[in-house]
DNA sequence: ATGTCCCAACTTTTGGGA
């Protein structure tokens, strides 16, 4: 993480599935490095945060009605920005999936109820891909989650509140997968998916000058299965 | 198509979650 910040430089950084307690968050090294942090932790699972080093404040931690911790909102320099991680869904026919499917409409109600003159930027990993173009085999995933209707629409939901989905707009045709299995040597077969987001309103997507997967952070010695999504606004 | 990785725990192996 320190490593990607002194390489990358960016100004604010959302992560996810930080699983750990806030008591553990490295705030003072970031600090250390020009960076302020607002962190929500649980435990074993789940956790985010949000790292900015052009100032951090009005920080929302949870989703309404939520008790795990899915979701850290904050203002950095006048844009607000969420890191969400939906709830995976493991299988159609589980609780959790009913769970994520009411994760994403709480979600939905949040955008929806927003002030649209707020400059946003929504990110983090969803779970969910838009279209079969965000797969790397469609007929590998029949029956399963991330490709469901009822999440494909639930995330359409989200764009239908007036945003944007950055990575698509700037890269029609291609895959740009965000997420490959640890199993099945998944990411040397470029079996991923798209299933992380960056949603900007669209005054903001407007000043967007690049978006890119950062797929050199997928390589190496203990990689996250999940690679960066980075943009780049004229802010 | 299920080959990894990590963590917790009634811990030295197993189960669960991603």
């Amino acid at each position: 993480m320190s490593e990607w910040l002194s390489e990358h430089q960016p100004d604010v950084v959302l992560i996810q599935e930080t699983k750990q307690r806030d008591a553990t968050f490295p705030f003072a090294d970031l600090e250390r490095r020009g960076y302020e942090s607002a962190h929500h932790g649980q435990g074993q699972w789940n956790g985010v945060a949000i790292v900015s080093r052009v100032g951090l404040v009005d920080v929302q931690r949870g989703l309404d009605g939520d008790d795990e911790a899915r979701f850290i909102a904050a203002t950095c320099d006048g844009l607000r920005v969420y890191s969400c991680y939906v709830p995976n869904g493991r299988a159609l026919d589980d609780p959790h999936y009913a769970y994520k499917l009411r994760w994403l409409a709480s979600l939905g109600l949040m955008l929806r109820e927003r002030d649209q003159d707020q400059p946003l930027v929504v990110g983090g990993d969803f779970n969910v891909t838009r279209s079969d173009l965000d797969v790397y085999d469609p007929t590998a995933f029949v029956g399963a989650t991330h490709v469901s209707p009822p999440e494909r629409s639930a995330l359409e939901a989200l764009l239908d509140t007036g945003l944007v989905d950055l990575g698509r707009t700037w890269h029609p045709d291609e895959p740009a997968f965000t997420w490959w299995d640890y199993r099945n040597g998944s990411f040397r077969r470029g079996w991923g998916l798209r299933i992380d987001y960056l949603l900007a309103d669209e005054r903001t997507a407007q000043r967007v000058r690049e978006v890119s997967v950062d797929r050199d952070a997928r390589k190496g010695e203990k990689p996250s299965d999940h690679a960066p999504v980075v943009a780049d606004i004229d802010w």
